[in-house]
RNA sequence: GACUUGGUAGCUCAGCUGGUAGAGCAUUUCACUUUUAAUGAAGGGGUCCUGGGUUCGAAUCCCAGCCAGGUCACCA
């Protein structure tokens, strides 16, 4: 809560006035005819070239007469080399001495033209011939130095000043625009990979009147005209199959999706999914697709299938592991579930200290088993599939074996990246499906599925054989950049609001200076130490009164802080 | 939700068993025409997260709260 501006914050406001005072105007309208950017000089360095650029001044080195500096745009910085008689040719040397070397700061954004040139100890630089602002910074940026070694000192490293002021971040600390320059050539690579094969890119409601598609708690929110409550998706899922009934062989959708559950490294309450669908196919053959959309994917975005994440090395390379299920907890436990009642199942559990509750069906204790013992080991890109039918209620059942369905989820560090069926398209089992998900629900599981009647009827109309895939955008990015936190791939994470700052004008902060300390004042007190007009004083008193600083009290007529 | 670590200058951080608040960078003034973590000299800058308590005295100890990170639990 910064009710006075530092004293840096106050210096730049006077800079920014003595520059109006001397006919520069600090936030120029006229565009800046920027012809080149700091990353073509350096690609194509051509001695004595002249250039014009823009960007903001990220240090300076002032050595009287002539200064270097580093000038940042948006491909990268380059050095600039400001020689007072260069800009100033003139008897009037003001716009070195004044301008450049006391009224700009860093942080600045300017516009310069110049000529290349390379300085005696090699580095690649601009020679300034004329310089213009173009924007002035009010606030100080973080100061990040590197040096020969390219050690960073005194990084921009809060993460709770990082993500509530990303664009600082981005600011000063250079890597983490590569970040999201990968997100986006993510996406662009799968637009593209699905494009090229004729799926089409679409849009279905993010406000839904029931939430389906996933088991998880959704936002909730309220239709004034409808007078109907309308919930945040949590996925997507339905309304592409809905149009996969409607005649589209395949469509897919970038989703943010919605969720109002918990935050960790790895959630955050909204989140992008991506799901396509793909009719008269299966899961046999989305997981071929998958394996080569992944490898197609990282390719683009870091040239290379190898992925580093934490101590691992992920390869990316098609094809991937297919493990069943039941193989699975074979591998990693010795117990085989076929063929096992739900009782037997409860006692496994048991035995291998899982924690278990009756709300559990066969289906959850499963889950349960391979969450605990089994998820955890498959670093490598890897195929689960065959999941029990329990736990996927939209999923086709599978061809050879009822208990089970045709789903599979893929696997890297032990975290699910994707999720995909042969798509339930039987409309009886579906509603039966969603039945038993009502009985979970009674049963205590708070999260199973509503039932949807018209995706139901959509079904009834017939779907043709369909396979879909979701995948965990945001996931997906952490392992291609080797981040831990959901947190570094999005720009914006979700924040508790920060604490308002108390934005007082000038009387009513001379009045809570005074006598904050104390617990009351009277308008005598003001009156006798602040020299404030009766006016301004009512003034004052009444803006802290309605920002509910200070409370009057009519009988002892004092004002009392609250 | 539980546990845990942290919150001190614009930024990064020190601050011992309680005794007038510290450094580096940034900033201000001065010097310096090829520096690059530029350099040299001098100065200014603080609601020590907030509120209580203990104490002659609290950045420091205790309690409560706020915000953030981590671990765990929950969770498509």
């Amino acid at each position: 809560m910064s009710i006075q501006l530092s004293e840096q914050e106050q210096i730049r406001r006077a800079s920014l006035t003595k520059l109006r005072e001397l006919g520069i105007e600090p936030y120029p309208a006229a565009k800046f005819p920027v012809n080149t950017l700091t990353k073509d000089i350096k690609d194509n360095f051509e001695e004595g070239k002249e250039v014009i650029l823009a960007g903001r001044i990220m240090s300076r080195r002032i050595m009287g007469k002539a200064s270097f500096a580093e000038l940042k745009d948006s491909s990268g910085r380059i050095q600039i080399y400001i020689n007072r008689d260069e800009i100033c040719p003139d008897e009037d040397k003001t716009l070195y001495n004044e301008v450049f070397k006391k009224l700009l700061d860093i942080g600045d954004f300017i516009g310069v033209k110049g000529v290349l040139f390379t300085t005696q100890v090699g580095e690649q630089s601009v020679k300034i011939k004329e310089i213009s602002v173009l924007s002035k910074a009010l606030k100080p940026l973080p100061i990040v130095k590197t040096d020969d070694e390219g050690k960073v000192h005194d990084a921009f490293s809060d993460p709770e000043l990082r993500y509530r002021q990303r664009y600082v971040d981005l600011v000063v600390n250079d890597h983490v625009k590569d970040i999201f320059i990968k997100r986006t050539k993510l996406f662009n690579a799968m637009r593209q990979f699905f494009n090229d094969k004729g799926y089409l890119e679409v849009e279905t409601p993010i406000l839904q009147a029931i939430p389906g598609g996933a088991a998880a708690k959704p936002f909730i929110t309220h239709h004034n005209a409808l007078d109907i409550p309308l919930y945040m998706r949590i996925a997507n899922e339905l309304y592409l199959k809905r149009l996969i009934v409607g005649g589209f062989d395949g469509v897919y959708e970038f989703s943010k999706n919605f969720r109002n559950e918990g935050m960790d490294r790895t959630h955050n309450p909204e989140f992008t999914a991506m799901e396509i669908y793909v009719s008269y196919k299966d899961y046999h053959w989305m997981m071929e697709f998958t394996e080569n959309l992944l490898e197609f994917c990282a390719t683009q975005v870091n040239g290379t299938t190898k992925a580093k994440f934490g101590n691992h090395e992920i390869d990316f390379k098609a094809p991937y592991k297919r493990v069943t299920m039941r193989q699975a907890i074979i591998d990693h436990t010795g117990f085989d579930i076929d063929g096992k009642s739900e009782e037997e199942l409860r006692k496994a559990c048991l035995d291998m200290g899982i924690e278990v509750d009756d709300s559990m069906g066969k289906g959850k204790l499963i889950d349960e088993l391979f969450g605990e013992k089994c998820e955890g080991n498959y670093i490598q890109p890897t195929f689960i599939i065959d999941y029990p039918k329990e736990m996927s209620p939209l999923c086709k059942q599978h061809r050879d074996n009822p208990e089970l369905t045709e789903r599979f989820e893929l696997m890297i560090c032990g975290k699910e990246v994707a999720n995909a069926y042969s798509e339930l398209n039987d409309p009886i089992d579906q509603r039966e499906r969603f039945e038993e998900q009502l009985k979970l629900s009674e049963k205590g599981d708070d999260e199973a599925m509503f039932i949807d009647n018209d995706f139901i009827r959509a079904l009834e109309y017939g779907m043709p054989p369909t396979s879909g895939l979701g995948i965990g955008m945001d996931r997906l990015i952490m392992f291609l950049t080797n981040n831990q936190s959901i947190q570094e791939v999005l720009f914006f994470p979700q924040m508790k609001p920060e604490k308002k700052a108390v934005e007082l004008s000038e009387n009513a902060r001379k009045i809570f200076i005074s006598f904050s300390g104390k617990k009351q004042y009277s308008i005598e007190m003001v009156k006798n130490s602040l020299e404030i007009s009766n006016k301004a004083i009512d003034k004052a008193n009444k803006e802290l009164t309605s920002k509910k600083i200070v409370r009057f009290n009519k009988e002892e007529l004092v004002y009392e802080f609250i």
